[in-house]
DNA sequence: CCAAGGGATTGGACTATGTCTAATTCTTCG
DNA sequence: CGAAGAATTAGACATAGTCCAATCCCTTGG
């Protein structure tokens, strides 16, 4: 568990260590997610970073969270059709979505235990598994 | 697993089991799904149902994948970001992504064990584990 | 300091998936 | 037959995300 302080120099720091050029909406977007450590999708990025003064278009931010996406410095979620979360936590991990609030929360990997994946055909790789585990309120 | 004909009257069948007034473009939509055993999206099963002559529309199409859903006589999978697999295997199971060319393959429940989910928080229950192992082809 | 070049950002048009609505058609049944 | 309710429809709409050409900005060399 991470326990650095996600200042802006910080977020500097973490794009260079992923070969990002820190250009000012690349630090406001990273500071967003790692500071709002949690998982949100597109629209929420830009509604934090343009809070107070309006100065990251849509583009940029698609192509930011893109960037860093496949720099892996974050991670994806995909468990609602109709949008993508980012995930700040790159550590393995799994996750709970509850589909009644669209509210995601980690299960550390330790937490679970899994076994006998089926052999692959051959010629592919595992990229990686995820676990969802979709809950709501008991009725 | 089913052995079953994928036969127009034995998708009248299905259809009524679930509760469902089986109408030709439910029988036609009903028909694309299990006879092309596999995972279909929304435009796919539009493609086949209107292959021969065009009956069925793009509204029909949703609320009829929709009402099938609702009736669990399928199931949806959700690991494209950009379009929702429709699966006609209610059967507790897993999926393996191909990431590359976008195709799903299944995995048997009984071949994964998993252990240890954590408890969830009072008030939630659990509606389904999903567990999809991202494969792409080696380099 | 200035100018050039290349990367980053931008607005806005565009695409694709999916939803909604009001009008129409089909089916059922007295 | 005729009314009522269910199903279907075309097309407008919503929304997430992509694309592109124009512009901006930052670095570097002179």
């Amino acid at each position: 568990m991470r326990t650095t302080e996600y200042t802006r120099d910080n977020m500097v720091d973490l794009l260079r260590q992923h070969g990002i050029n820190p250009t000012h909406q690349r630090i406001e977007i990273a500071h967003a997610l790692f500071s709002h450590y949690g998982h949100l999708c597109a629209d929420q990025v830009m509604a934090i970073t343009n809070a107070k003064h309006s100065e990251t278009s849509k583009a940029t931010v698609y192509n930011t969270l893109n960037l860093f996406l496949e720099k892996k410095m974050i991670r994806e979620v995909i468990v609602d059709p109709s949008k993508v979360f980012y995930d700040p936590n790159t550590y393995p991990h799994h996750h709970f979505y509850n589909t009644a609030t669209g509210e995601l929360t980690d299960i550390d990997v330790e937490d679970i235990g899994l076994t006998g994946l089926p052999q692959l055909p051959p010629g592919l790789v595992t990229e990686g598994v995820d676990i969802i585990v979709r809950v709501r309120p008991s009725p």
